[in-house]
DNA sequence: GATGAATGAGCTTTCATTCAT
DNA sequence: GATGAATGAAAGCTCATTCAT
């Protein structure tokens, strides 16, 4: 199908240059369709970009969703909580990057009305995650969802630190960091 | 001066818009100046972003310097430490926003190559800090650096959440959220 | 086709202006073509000017070679030769003024190169037709490549006096000369 | 003087670049002088050109003169004339080139009608001894304002393929094939 | 359904020229 | 006499979008 390929295409592209930097003769080039094809499909670039980054949530969230086993107690499987976001972060961190990142203007403000609700939903994705915790006693009494924005931006920021330098820090040392911050703190 | 006119417009814009949808027409304008003149001052957009960039950086480390009160010990002011480097996020946000997430591809090598030390210059400053707190025996033994990432990360996520959806999160609810995090963890 | 009205725009304006004055809109608005278009047929103004002159060439060498009649003696033609190369000269003179003079600086080293490669066709388009007159024994043993640079020397720089100063020289004037110097030189 | 320096730096320039091509600037560096002190001395780029193609050829002119020696019988000297042209051809060759070749379109109509004066006082140089020449009986009965034009452009062509092909024609091919040409023509 | 030639508004950049000092 | 910061018109080029086929 050719929105299927269209659609891996841009999000391939999107993620890669940000919004404004894609270009739709890119997309076309790499889905191997013609660009009049584009406009078939979706009535604008913004439409295409607001396609691919919603339909890429569902995937993701797909599958941390898996990847967790809430059948057993929340502490013991924390750090492997932990470890999978990490992990599927890196995997999906093309997407990830654009749900972070990508509200500069300069988009129809619908679009970025949308992307603002899919950030939303990743959000309380995690905040969902975090009171699960709550719920079994394990987390301490805390706005889940302030906590939340705040264990994604740790996330981001050391993830995105070790896609630029590459070497400098280890996936086990980001999950060893968050791990630590996470748990106990800083202090003694 | 209106170098300085032009580097004030140019830190306004860029940081609204990103670099490549700041236009140059927009700077000027906002300058008060030709548009001839931004390129009589700086060779080219490109330059023009990291004389920006750059110059900023200098004020606000040494606003966040001037209001750190070093001889005082570190525990004692450490959630006053948080709430200084939220205080001067919000107050710079423009420029913070900047420096956290505009490295996205298209602009000169050389240019990003610079972004990307003056990021580091950020990031070590806040190392340092930390660095201070561990030799008081106040903070963990942790690896300074990563820390400094996953902080400026939470910061950067919070302050971002609580400028784009005002009323949501208020000041002192980012304040306590991150102090609770970083003294204590999450967990119980 | 858009494509062959924008080179007989490009040859129309490039022989009148030469490369750096001729202007991108100009030719779009003589080729009744947006400016667009241009770049949609040829990558850059240096690629349109390559196409203008490498594909004006074709049809120049073409004319030259459908008026000679090589099965008569080379003698008994020459001065029929000279006029016909002159008449050819006056009626392409503004493909053959960018020819023999637009190899200014400032032009994609690539095109230029391409620019010198036509050149050198159109002189040794020259020195073939020496070399049969040489042959047949009609003319001196020389270098004939030499020889041709400087017939075309003298066809251009007559040619061009004939063209900035009406009157002052009639076509049959220069080749009278070009013929006289040509076939017995200027010592008695 | 400035005036001086700044003539020497604009023919510098100019016969480098063309006119279209030279920039202010570029003139202003090379002869030491701020840009505003051009126009000081020039009222525009266009008279600086004018000035300096003016000036030039009155030291090419000198050139030549001082190395003729009328007293000796024009055939015995003709090839020495010959060779004498081509080299001071090819010393002031930056100067030659703007003589033959710029005059494109673009220039304020003014200085265009006195480069095309400073062009004609060329020809009309080489036309007096010519002129000699036919006096002494020597050449044979032509015009010699059309033949110095065809010699000009011999010499022109020949000398540009020699700068740009250094190696493929040496001086004294040029000097051979415009002495035979000139003096008994291409036919046996 | 799909195409791709064509568009034109809008961008960064250049540079001759001016003028307050 | 001399300067150089400032100007702004004009250039080459890009790219989302359209539409006839």
């Amino acid at each position: 199908m050719k929105r299927k390929k269209i659609l891996e295409a841009a999000a391939y592209i999107f993620s890669k240059k940000g919004f404004h930097q894609a270009r739709m003769d890119e997309i076309a080039a790499l889905a191997e369709v013609a660009k009049g094809t584009l406009y078939y499909n979706f009535s604008s670039k913004s439409m295409l970009f607001s396609a691919t980054v919603t339909e890429g949530l569902e995937s993701i969230i797909e599958q941390i969703t898996e990847n967790l086993d809430s059948d057993r107690p929340f502490k013991e499987h924390f750090r492997t909580l932990i470890e999978n976001i990490i992990a599927l972060y890196l995997k999906n961190n093309r997407l990830a990057k654009i749900l972070l990142n990508e509200l500069s203007a300069g988009i129809d403000s619908k679009v970025l009305a949308e992307i603002e609700s899919v950030q939303n939903r990743f959000i309380s994705f995690i905040a969902e995650l975090l009171d699960k915790g709550q719920e079994s006693g394990v987390l301490k009494t805390m706005d889940v969802r302030t906590a939340s924005i705040a264990v994604v931006g740790q996330v981001d920021s050391l993830c995105k630190y070790h896609l630029r330098n590459p070497g400098k820090i280890s996936k086990d040392q980001i999950a060893e960091t968050l791990y630590n911050i996470l748990s106990t703190g800083l202090l003694k």
